[in-house]
DNA sequence: GACACGTGGGC
DNA sequence: TGCCCAAGTGT
């Protein structure tokens, strides 16, 4: 890598400074430097993209335009606000931390990087932006973009992956950011990221920082930044059980901890776990899986049912770490069957549209 | 430190 | 299609 003198650095500020106060984003966030602003945008801005983010932060603020609203609002609501968002623990943890500001600290914001660490679903990057944006406080954020644009400017070549690699970034970009605009300066380099230094097809020919990209000055700006690559999704293949009654549809309730946890979905069965039924699982052929099937619902789940495939390709889902193959099956059950072992219940339409579903189940439902 | 945790967009 | 990416955090 390389650094800069102290006349370079700032050199840098003022350029990116002066670019970012003609050419930054007008985005809803940035009407003012309100720390609930500031915060519910950063949380819904994880991992996704600003485009996906507005309409929900739109919506959000209507919806729950305090930290007390927020407080106070119950779980399913919440829960439907945040519907389609993903990472749907962020939305408990909003909730859980705007409790812990309105119940344990009397409505006041911690203001430095250490307190706002406390808060429920605030790491490094999230208490920077807020301690900078909303508090004015010197500090580094350091997301994404932060570290794709400063390991292309100085050719850092640490990988980005490595949770380590985060506090050596940390002291770099210290050294960088201005003591009178911090937060301006964090959200230049972000839009810097989203615009001219994209991770793919960036245009650097025309950024307004170009002089001082020295990746991009060698010719090597897409050796930048050094990432490992993540494991492929695992795929996971399930029979889907469809059991209607009238407008109800039986769902099952996804366990508290995991993947979509509380969420409701049609019954998912793991084939693999149909398969274990057998002492001879690889040679089971299409219509024993499917006996198998019925065995297995009337061990784990109690319910006498008779499946039929419902025809049409497996429903694929994919998440960061797993791949979902679902096999649609129409299941007879009556409406009074004994629910006693199974966990879930007769959800009506009506119902069905108060509470928030996954993706993956809205997908289910266009199938039928 | 490695992995879990959603969804949509771009190529 | 498959793969990578997008304002990360919790365990």
């Amino acid at each position: 890598m390389i650094e800069w003198s102290a006349s370079q650095i700032r050199d840098f500020q003022q350029t990116l400074l002066t670019w970012y106060d003609n050419n930054g984003r007008d985005l809803p966030w940035r009407r003012d430097h309100d720390p609930y602003h500031v915060w519910v945008s950063e949380i819904m801005l994880q991992q996704t993209q600003v485009n996906t983010v507005i309409p929900y932060y739109e919506r959000f603020m209507a919806l729950f335009p305090t930290v007390e609203a927020l407080a106070a609002t119950p779980e399913a609501k919440l829960m439907k606000a945040w519907e389609g968002l993903g990472y749907y623990s962020r939305a408990r943890n909003l909730q859980k931390a705007a409790r812990q500001i309105v119940n344990d600290n009397s409505g006041q914001w911690p203001q430095t990087v250490e307190g706002l660490k406390d808060l429920a679903g605030v790491g490094p990057y999230t208490a920077g932006a807020i301690a900078s944006i909303a508090f004015n406080q010197p500090v580094p954020a350091v997301d994404g973009n932060a570290f794709r644009v400063f390991a292309r400017l100085l050719e850092i070549d640490l990988d980005i992956a490595k949770p380590q690699t985060r506090s050596a970034f940390e002291k770099i970009i210290a050294r960088i950011i201005p003591q009178d605009r911090p937060g301006d300066f964090n959200q230049a380099i972000m839009d810097l990221g989203s615009s001219y230094m994209t991770a793919k097809n960036p245009d650097s020919k025309h950024s307004p920082v170009k002089a001082f990209n020295q990746a991009y000055l060698d010719g090597v700006e897409l050796q930048y930044p050094v990432k490992s690559k993540k494991p492929k999704p695992v795929k996971v293949a399930y029979f889907g059980l469809v059991m209607r009654h009238g407008d109800q549809f039986l769902m099952q309730q996804r366990p508290s901890g995991g993947l979509l946890a509380n969420f409701w979905t049609f019954p998912l069965v793991a084939e693999d776990d149909v398969l274990a039924l057998s002492e001879t699982p690889e040679l089971v052929t299409d219509e024993e899986r499917l006996t198998l099937l019925e065995q297995y619902v009337r061990q784990e789940f109690g319910l006498t049912v008779h499946v039929v495939p419902m025809g049409g390709k497996p429903v694929k889902h994919t998440f960061t770490h797993r791949q979902w193959v679902i096999t649609l099956l129409a299941a007879q059950v009556t409406a009074d069957t004994d629910l006693s072992y199974f966990p879930g219940k007769w959800l009506s339409t009506a119902a069905l549209d108060k509470i928030a579903l996954p993706k993956v189940q809205e997908k289910l439902f266009a199938r039928i």
